[in-house]
DNA sequence: TCACGGGCTGCAACCGGTTGCATGAAACAT
DNA sequence: ATGTTTCATGCAACCGGTTGCAGCCCGTGA
């Protein structure tokens, strides 16, 4: 069996409470035992057992991360920017998929709850009301949706879909086609509100569709169908979809449609054309939602909301239009 | 505060081992007794605490899921397929990112053993040597390595690499270069063994290679230099990589050079030319892995190994030698 | 009528830490 | 010499479950 803090006190002939101290609470002991405890722990290959800890304290050292699919290329430098920086914090994230469906969405972070100190939500699929009820529960960090009452890292897409669309009409494009996301997608309601703000655009919206490289492979005939000359997808992969798509129609991209993403991702920068896209800085908001998060959890901090910039990046994929 | 096991009992006239074996041992507790309990439960919102389960029965109920990057797409279907089959067993799944550091993956190994009952181990890099000591501390199944004393999980890649340079010679290549992979792959060692046993064949080996596009893109050069017109990559993500370099340097996929990359991400079937690859069957590993590891943890069953067939898909990026 | 056995429940110790409080010793001020 | 702090440590209750053991009730067979 492994060795406990018993074990430890009385190897080193103190009492229990000593032992725990070193480790929780250093400043509390004596430099001297404290070096003398160390080195029996050392030897005995002690470590803290976390359930216990857990269970006296009513922490865990966990975070919970909650995203709709893995698979998505969005997602894996979030993540990894969080581990890292929970890690060094000595927290570790959980990292659940939701397979884009809100009900399961919804039973994760009830079970979650349980065994986590915070919730790191990105883009969640749910309503805000259910969010606010489940809020009750836990502390949550929401990613890319607005929510009163908690913490919320926002990625200004609204920008970047002007951004976007002021490169298509700058390049001749009037007739625009606007992709939305899924249903329930914050970021996709964001860029439609910001898209038909805009003058001079003649804006068609078609959707939702899925998030996927499917979901732009799909809407390829409507996209063609509709007349548009420009393209904003909701991301980089129903652009890709898309220009996959069209290319199987023989439409070509740019010559005849032109096409902007979103997210950035690797592949959008490897595959022909490669696409233009407006970048969002996934790592940034994955250490800034755990900064957020590890506040309310330790120092109940004030519910704070970060807006991080976005920024277009010009590619192949989008091209003067045609006269 | 949440309802503990005590309020339950209570509010239920019973002992709170009563409330306690409603939940963990429903057959010793009598069926009136056990409703009435199960029904003030859910009424005080009752969910046991699994850091005090834990404490009590030495199982976390978490078992932890380690691998060398997540966004890399070889991965996510592998997790998604494991946490979706532990959750129905009432076990979470912790996902930890190694960034192809070994350094970094005996690191989470030795935090993580702490806090779940078991780890998978995906593609590891570390030494069996490695291997073998860190699990003395906890069981173990590893995916695509063999180690000898735990269970295994391989994807019979010599096989698959067979499979692909029997269909390059098929198509009049004789010069066929292998793309490995990282150092300390063992999907890597596996592939340059079975394609050097193998007659008709005039194998040039270039590597290791970073098993991302970029690695991919990075080793064009080399290919082109090598004279070999088919190439075998260590997987999608070195194939797509260096099929993007070899276009940027005039040199077309699949007339002047064929390619065939393993793993079969999704990327793979909508870049142009579409990949030819090997396909893994990672879901059924990501579901068997943690079949095996839970009966290893839970029933202290024998090690096992399981070998799971590939199969090549032949798609756009191969074609006949030129003569 | 009594002994026996099975089904159900209560009792209490235990898992491995944490923490408020008390104690004791040394240091300091008066 | 005495009172007051400060520092370090011990004591013991506690977190929320689990589980071996004992006891009770009741039905059964002799």
């Amino acid at each position: 069996m492994a060795a406990t803090i018993r074990d430890v006190a009385q190897a080193s002939g103190v009492h229990v409470s000593t032992v725990s101290r070193t480790f929780s609470a250093p400043h509390l002991v004596n430099t001297e035992t404290r070096s003398r405890v160390l080195a029996v722990a050392e030897d005995l290959g002690y470590r803290p057992n976390r359930a216990a800890r857990a269970l006296t304290t009513g922490r865990t050292h966990n975070l919970g991360l909650i995203v709709a699919d893995i698979s998505n290329p969005f997602f894996p430098p979030l993540i990894k920017a969080a581990q890292a920086h929970a890690r060094a914090r000595d927290y570790h994230v959980f990292v659940a998929d939701t397979d884009e469906d809100p009900q399961v969405e919804e039973e994760l972070i009830q079970t979650l709850t349980k065994q986590v100190d915070g919730v790191l939500l990105c883009s969640p699929r749910l309503s805000n009301r259910v969010i606010e009820r489940l809020h009750a529960d836990v502390p949550f960090v929401v990613v890319n949706r607005r929510v009163k009452g908690m913490s919320t890292i926002l990625m200004d897409v609204g920008q970047g879909a002007r951004l976007a669309i002021e490169h298509l009409t700058g390049l001749g494009h009037r007739r625009i086609a606007l992709l939305s996301g899924p249903s329930g997608s914050w970021t996709s309601e964001e860029m439609r509100a910001a898209a038909t703000a805009m003058d001079d655009v003649d804006l068609v919206i078609l959707g939702p569709n899925a998030p996927t490289e499917q979901g732009g492979l799909a809407v390829a005939d409507e996209v063609i169908a509709s007349g548009a000359t420009g393209v904003l997808a909701y991301n980089d992969l129903i652009a890709l979809g898309l220009i996959e798509g069209l290319y199987e129609r023989g439409v070509r991209v740019p010559a005849d449609i032109s096409v902007v993403g979103v997210d950035d991702i690797v592949s959008g920068r490897l595959n022909r054309p490669k696409l233009t896209t407006v970048a969002m800085p996934t790592a940034a908001a994955g250490r800034m939602a755990v900064d957020l998060l590890l506040q309310s959890v330790n120092d109940g901090a004030a519910t704070a909301l970060a807006t991080l910039e976005t920024s277009l990046i010009v590619r192949e994929s989008t091209g003067e239009a045609r006269r």
